[in-house]
RNA sequence: UGGGGUGUAGCCAAGCGGUAAGGCACGGGACUUUGACUCCCGGAUUCGUAGGUUCGAGCCCUGCCACCCCAG
């Protein structure tokens, strides 16, 4: 008997592989699709699109399902990537996974499977759903690679158009599982770097769009202590790159903060600089993955992927959430994301505007 | 060109005749579907330079060079 029509979103690495064949497995009529989101390749020229593509076809015959390929870089570019862009050079720092998963893999690759007839789209992303009486975002079980925190922008319309089938899983035993099948990626070296366009050395790549603009590094107390190659070149909370040794106390030297007007990078040193620690920040465009039912509670938050919970109080006003942590939080950075957890379920998030202390 | 001082890896800096600490920076790796943070590994056949003393010199002596300070 075969059960609906689901598309898996399939990258080329184990997660997806392992969440096709466990869909196939179950009976669901399933089909792979590979997503090519970005056209450039790397500077040394080599496109590890093709290579995973590859392996994406490798394991789809392995598993005997039909797989197709769809480019969404033009979107991905437009909806994604200006953004990106736009963002630095306003002396943010963006998440293009998190817009990514938003605009890209739940909305465009989203819309175009469901254009295909399938009523659903699975992905390998480590979270779980609780389907009854609308949604809820689950963090995964694995919670060391629990994913949760990059879908936290996603709509009840989204997510319930979604699968995750690795979500119950640890990624060790989705490796067990992946040998076991045979999958030819079952020991594919897990990816990093920005979802679509890989592993790069950040500043070059960053230099490749955004021009660099020289300026001053200054302590918060004005004193000169370098130079700087573009503001948009670091973050808060930075230390590498910063090319400032021999000076003061001889501690290693930390991005405290930017003046855009001036142009200037405001550093300071000590790894327990209380200027690089704040408490309270402001969010003023946040998802709720369901209506709140306070206005104002306390739960937990990650201010950053991978982030132990931190103990929060939310107030949630007319056009903003503030969120204030029971303990200084280091580097909370403007474009990066706040996300809610209640124990394992995720609220939701938003992206971060406002230091208030 | 009178007096005093300093010159050790990119920067700061130990070393006080016995065969070059450490920190920061930087590079590589680990971790990681953002950016970061963190962790691990890596560095001077050589101590401004040219000679000399010594079994042996970064450390002692002499010349030279550079920089700093005081005095003029």
């Amino acid at each position: 008997m075969q059960k609906g029509k689901i598309a898996v979103g399939m990258s080329g690495g184990v997660d997806s592989a392992v969440s096709a064949y466990l869909l196939k497995k179950q009976g669901f009529d399933i089909f792979g699709v590979f997503m090519k989101n970005w056209n450039e390749e790397t500077p040394d020229g080599e496109c590890t699109a093709a290579e995973d593509y590859d392996d994406v076809r490798r394991v789809c015959d392995k598993i005997d399902i039909p797989y197709y390929s769809v480019n969404f870089a033009k979107e991905y570019w437009q909806r994604v990537f200006s953004v990106f862009l736009d963002e630095y050079k306003a002396g943010r720092t963006p998440n293009p996974d998190v817009l990514c998963n938003k605009e890209i893999k739940f909305a465009a690759f989203l819309d175009f499977c469901r254009d295909t007839g399938a009523e659903a789209i699975a992905t390998g992303h480590y979270c779980r759903l609780d389907k009854n009486d609308g949604v809820r975002l689950l963090k995964g079980r694995d919670k060391n690679k629990d994913q949760s925190y990059f879908l936290c922008t996603l709509s009840q319309k989204q997510l319930s158009r979604a699968i995750f089938p690795v979500g119950g899983y640890t990624k060790q035993y989705v490796r067990e599982i992946a040998r076991e099948a045979e999958l030819p990626v079952a020991d594919k070296k897990n990816s990093t770097g920005i979802c679509f366009i890989g592993e790069r050395n950040f500043q070059k790549f960053l230099q490749a769009y955004l021009p660099a603009q020289p300026g001053e590094m200054r302590t918060t107390k004005g004193e000169y202590i370098g130079m700087h190659q573009g503001l948009m070149y670091y973050t808060l909370g930075q230390r590498r790159g910063l090319r400032i040794g021999g000076r003061g106390t001889g501690e290693r030297w930390f991005v405290v903060g930017k003046d855009l007007k001036n142009n200037i990078l405001y550093v300071e040193q000590g790894a327990d600089n209380p200027l690089l620690y704040s408490k309270v920040c402001a969010i003023n465009r946040f998802n709720f993955i369901n209506t709140p039912e306070a206005t104002e509670f306390s739960c937990t938050a990650k201010f950053r992927y991978r982030q132990p919970d931190q103990r929060v109080y939310v107030l949630i006003e007319k056009d903003s959430v503030i969120i204030e942590a029971e303990n200084p939080q280091r580097a909370v950075t403007p474009g990066q994301y706040a996300v809610l957890y209640n124990g394992d379920e995720c609220l939701g998030g938003g992206q971060i505007d406002i230091i208030l202390e």
